[in-house]
DNA sequence: ACCACTTATGTGGCTAGACACCTGTGTGGC
DNA sequence: GCCACACAGGTGTCTAGCCACATAAGTGGT
């Protein structure tokens, strides 16, 4: 199960780290734009809430999309300590090229699955994501390894 | 579904990180000891056989495993291109410790899961997996390294 | 023997991602 | 007002992992 989960994460990330090279982009950073395309203007917390990663990630990588051209980085007039990121015309461009990339590799993904398959492949997926602790919730610093019970 | 695939990803390796970082090691090093396990004294290119990740990535592992004492590296004497990996003492007693690490893995994945619904994730993961073009290993969706490593 | 080709491995450079530490900045308690 | 504390970001450092390139050694064709 595990190592079933190990390759197909691999393949999966690489696959589509294959397909964002075309496009300029790195893993990781699609998810970061398509975020924003939900909703500009966000917040690095915010951002951070939606995605699950470190902190230094996200300024990381926004600070690579910020020089590619993607966004610009601004404080914020109420909060000083936010930085509002907001999408370039160039980043806003990026959706439609995103947008096909994400149903393409849908797509490539299902591509031997039954809708019964692939719907209840989604469901466990999110069962076993929950089980492990896959939700760094603010403020325990990932400290959270549920429970000495199962080790 | 690739956004289940994702979170799944980074929760299961986040995860997985944090158990390892108790036994000192780093993630995937797991996946080379445990190849190691199951058959000591593989050259790189067997073990990159078995885990499909770049080439580069194992010998910078590999050397960071060395200089931890966990393996050594030596000439093969048939084929002086060839660097034979063998378990030192210090790596052949992560055994038990990997073991246990993957088993309580297992149970944690499997925790809110039937029988039923984790075979049928497990297949469908390889399907998938296939359909990406992650090559899956020669032939079996089965069982991966039969038997001692217990993968 | 020679020379192209393949194979096995090493190295450099890049990003992702995690942790640790640090700097500003808001906020609540006194 | 003052001060401890929490919060938002930034930066350094480490490993994983990829690509591109380089080196050395075995393999074959001629």
């Amino acid at each position: 199960m595990s190592y079933a989960i190990f390759q197909l994460a691999r393949a999966h990330r690489s696959y589509a780290a294959t397909l964002l090279r075309a496009m300029d982009l790195h893993p990781g950073q699609e998810l970061l734009l398509m975020h924003l395309f939900d909703r500009d203007g966000q917040s690095q917390s915010e951002l951070l809430e939606g995605l699950g990663v470190d902190h230094s990630t996200i300024s990381k990588a926004l600070r690579r999309m910020q020089d590619a051209g993607l966004v610009i980085r601004e404080p914020a007039a109420h909060d000083r300590r936010v930085m509002v990121v907001h999408l370039t015309d160039k980043g806003r461009a990026m959706r439609e090229p995103i947008t096909a990339l994400w149903q393409s590799l849908e797509q490539t993904s299902v591509r031997d699955l039954s809708q019964q398959q692939a719907e209840s492949f989604v469901e466990t997926a999110y069962a076993i994501t929950e089980a492990i602790g896959g939700r760094a919730l603010p403020g325990d610093h990932g400290k959270r390894l549920p429970g000495k019970a199962g080790l």
